[in-house]
DNA sequence: AGGGGAACCCGTACGC
DNA sequence: TGCGTACGGGTTCCCC
């Protein structure tokens, strides 16, 4: 379940392994995953185009290509939501790791690079400047950025009576926090995540901005949560999941007071999972 | 405008 | 054992 984490990680890999490459040809097996145009038209954006950066924006991975023809600059949003991630292939990538392919840019290099979703709930999407404007437009800032303050992160959050858990993970008001990432900084701050987000003082919410920035920080070095299906660029596992406080701990001691955690779906019908003696 | 619900997809878990 | 079905999960779209 690729969060801001992992796709920090998939993109600063693809980065480093691949700017300045050229497209030479583009696969599309499973053309249901593309949005915003037919496959025809995502391979004569791409084919023959430059890798110029690969970045992050909320849980997606950006790959920007120098236009062939005009002076557009395309972006493909990749967003794997559960299942799906981005891979390098040199011709040494394991077979477990080739499966479920959907999208393939083969390299002038030789090299691959492979949109995978066995699921195929994610999405990659052809953007130019001004429709991938509007759809950033459209996402809160990062959490990451020195630009939010916490008088702006604690403004959006009293200004809504829903669960701070749902506020958080509101990608309207902040990009890139979803489920694991929410629980975790909740509990960080000694908050319940079922609390109305209007009755946080500012001082609560400026520890849970402190809160956030910590874990995300701390799961970016540890190169993401592999609970279950993500993986990096180079097909390998991150670690984070050994820091994690709360989530997939339901039953178990809390870290800090010792007494047993909750598990509930109560709070927005996803997994939730808290200290009911220090969370408040 | 804010908020709720459905659709998207298929591996996994579970029931018979 | 084998088959059928319910479920989950983030985002987008539609509706109230």
């Amino acid at each position: 379940m690729p969060e801001l984490p992992e796709t920090e990680t998939i993109a600063r890999d693809l980065e480093a392994m691949v700017l300045g490459a050229l497209i030479a040809r583009v696969e599309v097996p499973r053309p249901d995953v593309l949005r915003g145009g037919a496959v025809a038209a995502f391979r004569e954006a791409l084919v023959g185009g430059a890798l110029r950066r690969v970045w992050r924006r909320a849980k997606c991975i950006v790959l920007e290509v120098d236009a062939v023809r005009g002076d557009t600059r395309w972006r493909v949003v990749v967003q794997p939501r559960f299942t799906g991630g981005l891979v390098v292939d040199d011709g040494t990538l394991p077979a477990a790791e080739r499966t479920a392919i959907c999208v393939t840019a083969h390299l002038a290099d030789g090299r691959c690079v492979h949109y995978r979703d066995v699921r195929r709930l994610g999405t990659v999407a052809l953007m130019d400047d001004a429709r991938f404007a509007s759809y950033s437009a459209g996402i809160g800032p990062e959490p990451l950025d020195s630009a939010l303050t916490a008088e702006a992160f604690s403004g959006f959050i009293r200004y809504s009576r829903r669960p701070i858990k749902v506020v958080l993970m509101d990608q309207r008001h902040l990009a890139g926090v979803g489920n694991i990432y929410a629980n975790e900084s909740l509990w960080r701050a000694s908050i319940d995540p079922s609390r109305e987000a209007a009755s946080l003082t500012a001082g609560t919410c400026a520890d849970l901005l402190a809160a956030l920035r910590e874990v995300l920080t701390a799961s970016i070095a540890a190169r993401g949560t592999s609970f279950r299906d993500y993986r990096d660029a180079r097909g390998a596992r991150g670690t984070f999941v050994e820091q994690l406080a709360v989530y997939g701990r339901a039953g178990l001691p809390c870290l800090r007071c010792g007494r047993r955690l909750v598990g509930t779906h109560a709070v927005d019908g996803r997994q939730t999972v808290f200290c009911p003696t220090c969370q408040h």
